[in-house]
DNA sequence: TTTATTCTTGACCTATCGGTCAAATATTGG
DNA sequence: CCAATATTTGACCGATAGGTCAAGAATAAA
């Protein structure tokens, strides 16, 4: 996969590390908002190296969102499947996430998937497909703790409550972001878990 | 309300209709992505008209939320508390707008305020008011539809129900806009509302 | 040491961005 | 008709956008 090249005059800086500064710029700012200029500034390189490492602001873009999914929405789905702790424990983990990254770390980012998504999704079909393959992954993971609470329960139905409950996820990513109240939101949560608790048995 | 100005040059176009056309640019494309000469040329006036009448682009970018809030938030506020049909069926209808909107009419634009959550809420103060203004009136029309199924249950609690039922709709909106599938996605509704109808009574 | 190859750098390009403004035009009140 | 006022128009502005490229520098293979 990574490509060794031999010959030729060695790359100066870490590919992977700075796809993460571009991958953050992105998340934060969105796609237009963010300039090739703050781009170079924040990496310190300059346009030419990045454009010879990622291709053109589409493509480093794409490549972020590439990023997410391998950095965040794959352990996000790991974490769902298998992590430590019972099933109901890490879907509530998974669904207070957005309220406890503002708790933490003032950190309103939201979901890059659902960025994204208002952002770019509906204009750009590359996109588009990178952000369902995404939710795609996470709906896997949630199935799977849900199957951890009602092994009985057949696959398709656990798919479909997957949905609501990653549709649930987004809503508060995106209601995060507007900046409401993380209290009332959690509160929301709580009725959420409960309601859960006391449907799929 | 309206400044009926009675001397000087008439303007010769209806405010409000071309704010209507702003609007749905910034809706479908977001603020970045929607340029000055895209609203010149959608709208037919010239820059200075636009300027004269609107303010900068950030002006008119609020404007545009503003009239969103004018005429579809307010409207599916009055529906979700008065409109006709059973209160559970008024919901249903509220939740299941972002599915329906795209098998009329193909339409993915999500909602509005979600997208300006995800573009520019986190980034601007002014819009961040806004938007979270538009999220409560929706929760104060939940609350009324809830309210009506349930008149024994107290305020509070029907306001932190009105608050998740209000983050699955946002949540619907975005994975809409993404391109997932509105089958699936009309599935997860389907058990929302069955949840809702378990849990409320 | 030479050659081939790759990366880095900074100058440079065109297009478009949001925004301004003076002159022309259309209206009302006197 | 004449002023006062407000809108329309098109030319114009500097800044910045994304993107290119030639020359220099650093490496490996021969």
């Amino acid at each position: 996969m990574n490509k060794k090249s031999t010959v030729g005059r060695p790359r100066e800086f870490d590919k992977d590390k700075v796809l993460k500064i571009i991958m953050n710029l992105f998340w934060e700012n969105g796609y237009e908002a963010t300039s090739l200029s703050e781009i170079t500034s924040a990496t310190g390189l300059k346009k030419g190296s990045l454009y010879s490492a990622f291709g053109d602001k589409h493509a480093m873009y794409l490549s972020a969102i590439d990023h997410y999914e391998l950095n965040v929405v794959d352990s996000t789905r790991l974490f769902l499947s298998f992590g430590e702790g019972s099933a109901i424990f890490r879907i509530k983990e998974f669904l207070n996430a957005p309220m406890k990254a503002v708790g933490k770390t003032n950190d309103r980012r939201g979901c890059f998937l659902c960025n994204a998504s208002s952002d770019r999704a509906a204009l750009d079909k590359e996109t588009s497909i990178l952000v369902k393959r995404g939710f795609k992954k996470l709906e896997k993971g949630m199935i799977n703790a849900l199957k951890e609470m009602s092994p009985d329960v057949d696959d398709n139905k656990l798919a479909v409550k997957a949905r609501w409950l990653l549709a649930t996820y987004a809503g508060f990513r995106v209601m995060v972001r507007s900046g409401l109240s993380t209290e009332e939101l959690e509160q929301a949560l709580d009725d959420t878990m409960q309601t859960i608790e006391d449907t799929i048995k």
